[in-house]
RNA sequence: GCCCUUGUAGCUCAGCGGUAGAGCACUCCCUUGGUAAGGGAGAGGUCCCGGGUUCAAGUCCCGGCGAGGGCACCA
């Protein structure tokens, strides 16, 4: 007689076994048509599965982020179903659950298209209406072998013969359609209703790109309607921030076939590019770095050395002369060693911090560019710390202060922290990863802060955290990044000479906190969707006048506050003031002045954001403190800090 | 790089075998108007590039290049 524990502290008793389901129906008979699963001693099971002995149990329902969960994986499976229905010839792969829905990857003789996907979501609703039961059956491998042998499935069977001996497997059966999971899955398909099919792509089976490409459909599914429909809506909103169009609308930028992954900055995107690094470059100055520059295009040698040959080179652009073979920079820091090398050092010269706002060139995968975001060409706040072994943690640790001062600066609070461990491929020997990775998990520590470990995805030469930032829609973008490296130093010989007279290896340090300035400008026009705070905003304020008789007022106006180094620019066209309003609005505008024949008789202007408010008349002066005041905050939520 | 989609005016898009279209933007004219679009006229395109099919090709087919969405990659 199993005793169940609800969650509550109740406790019952049933015969020599009893189901979830049952359980529920004991409970209420709103929960029994609500359950989705249970959870039995914290493992989820279906709502059919016998309990035998005491337990816990939680019964799950579609308001638990398990059932939610549940729903989504039932969905693909559902999709699978009216798959089989329409393409019998169709090859199921995996179809697990994402963020925000699933996917199922397929083999399928012709490639799908929306019309294929509309298609399917339709018959995926009449079979939603039939509010059928899905049955699990519990079988040996070897039976669902042969099932799946039987219905053609080649890919399941390779997934079954991966599966330990001895081991069951639970087949899930929509009708005449029969797949494989670990489940649960919901009972009945009338807990499967809102959902959309989202798009059909390419994906490698088994993620390895020498396997054959299969078609993954994505689709969403949430427990409701209104749920769904909030999703799409944020999904448009995202739609409106991409960094791609606002970089056209406003000018910021241009990218064109000519020289794909490669920015053209248009004065307006260059001017929050030059505040961006004034800023970060006086961040840096304080804080002891020396910055540098160095060659763009360095002979084959010098990357054959330090081991960037070998790796990377079909994704360097390179180039000859006079018989000699150089390749463009990829990245910066074996450059900086040359830096470095150049005269003997001292450990009394430690730490040296060399900064460059260099410019890098990867030939990234054709299909990887995306806007600002994934270029060919960009420029990283890159810097490289040469130092000594005891000073990498306090190193590490004024750098993360860095790294969150300079994210609040925008706006940015919330920030994941992620630290990424030797990978297969890697230069240097055991004994420095284990000290590098306990470094850099030491100083994680001493700053009270938690993180991830991403096993493996550490660079060729060392562990490195990566720093995310979330913005205001709630995406993750990779930025910051610091990374030990105890082996480049020893490939490209940087030495000093320490306390003992003898010569040692300096432990280098890549850090990063922008990233790149093209992702990271392309980050911020999303964010803030192009109404950049003062401090950043191409123009800080546009002066227009109400007729041209206003115009030299205006012209004086604007030139007044650029000599002062404000960003401002005069709108004299022959156009109603309305008209002018709205577009320097839509061009997102920080402050609109306008100067009327009352204004230019008082000496004054009349200001309006470009939120849409009258902040009344004043005279410049005033003007000036109001900006300036603006351009202080930066894009920090408060003034404090 | 791989799969699918896609490339027409500065921008957003329509046209899908039979002499290139719209809205906005642009130029000129009228208008000098007080806080999110005043009116009129005009100019503007090797329909991405190269082949092919056809009496005839933005339109159909093949190849290249670019872009979009994914996958893979990301020092």
């Amino acid at each position: 007689m199993p005793l169940i524990t609800l969650p509550d502290g109740t406790q019952k008793t049933f015969g020599d076994k009893v189901s979830i389901l049952e359980v529920a129906k004991n409970i209420g008979p709103g929960l029994a048509k609500a359950a989705l699963a249970g959870k039995v001693n914290g493992k989820l099971q279906d709502t059919c599965f016998q309990i035998k002995n005491d337990s816990e149990v939680t019964i799950i329902t579609a308001k638990d982020e398990e059932g939610l969960e549940i729903i989504r994986h039932s969905f693909a499976h559902l999709l699978g179903h009216a798959i089989k229905q329409l393409y019998p010839l169709a090859k199921m792969a995996i179809g697990p659950t994402i963020t925000n829905g699933f996917y199922y990857d397929i083999e399928l003789e012709n490639p799908l298209t929306i019309n294929d996907l509309n298609k399917i979501e339709k018959r995926i609703n009449e079979l939603i209406n039939l509010d059928y039961d899905v049955v699990v059956e519990i079988v040996s491998p070897e039976i669902a072998k042969e099932t799946f042998i039987a219905r053609n499935e080649s890919y399941k069977v390779e997934i079954i013969d991966q599966i330990p001996k001895g081991e069951i497997i639970k087949l899930y059966k929509h009708q005449e359609y029969t797949d494989m999971c670990r489940g649960p899955h919901v009972p009945n398909t009338r807990h499967l209703r809102s959902f959309r099919l989202m798009k059909v792509s390419g994906a490698y089976w088994r993620g390895d790109s020498n396997n054959k490409m299969l078609q993954r459909i994505y689709g969403t599914a949430w427990r409701n309607s209104k749920e769904l429909n909030t999703y799409l809506r944020q999904i448009d909103e995202a739609e409106k921030r991409d960094h791609r169009k606002i970089g056209r609308k406003m000018s910021l930028f241009h990218m064109q076939e000519e020289s794909p992954g490669m920015v053209f900055w248009h004065h307006k995107g260059w001017a929050i590019y030059q505040v961006l690094e004034q800023y970060i470059r006086r961040m840096l100055v304080e804080r002891g770095y020396l910055e540098i520059k160095t060659p763009q295009a360095v002979d084959r040698t010098l990357w054959e050395k330090s081991g960037h040959w070998e790796k990377f080179k079909d994704d360097m652009f390179t180039t000859t002369s006079e018989n000699r073979e150089y390749a463009i920079k990829p990245m910066n820091c074996p450059c900086h060693i040359q830096i470095f090398n150049q005269g003997l050092k001292s450990y009394r010269d430690l730490p040296i911090r060399l900064a460059e706002f260099g410019s890098c060139h990867r030939n990234e995968p054709s299909g990887s560019l995306h806007g600002l975001m994934r270029v060919r060409n960009f420029v990283q706040d890159d810097a490289h710390i040469f130092c000594t072994e005891s000073q990498i943690q306090s190193e590490v640790g004024e750098f993360i202060d860095l790294v969150f001062e300079v994210y609040k600066t925008f706006g940015f609070d919330s920030i994941l922290i992620k630290l990424s461990t030797r990978p297969e491929k890697r230069v240097g020997t055991e004994e420095i990863w284990d000290k590098s990775e306990k470094s850099l998990e030491d100083a994680l520590i001493s700053k009270g802060l938690s993180w991830e470990v991403l096993p493996g995805e550490g660079a060729f030469y060392g562990p490195k955290i990566e720093f995310s930032l979330k913005d205001c829609l709630g995406r993750v973008w990779q930025c910051g990044t610091i990374q030990v490296d105890f082996s480049m130093p020893v490939r490209l010989d940087a030495s000093y000479i320490d306390e003992e007279s003898q010569r040692r290896n300096p432990v280098m340090l890549h850090r990063a906190i922008l990233g790149s300035f093209e992702r990271f400008i392309g980050i911020l026009i999303e964010h803030y969707e192009g109404r950049f705070p003062s401090w950043l905003a191409p123009v800080q304020a546009i002066v227009m006048g109400i007729t041209d008789r206003n115009s030299v007022a205006c012209e004086r106006v604007t030139k007044r506050l650029c000599s002062r180094g404000y960003r401002v620019e005069s709108d004299l066209r022959n156009e109603k003031v309305g008209f002018k309003i709205r577009e320097h609005t839509l061009q997102r505008v920080p402050y609109l002045l306008i100067i009327g024949d009352k204004e230019e008789e008082a000496g004054e202007v009349a200001v309006r954001t470009r939120e849409g408010k009258d902040l009344g008349k004043m005279n410049i002066d005033e003007f000036i403190n109001i900006l300036d005041a603006s351009i202080e905050l930066k894009g920090r939520k408060s003034s404090k800090g």
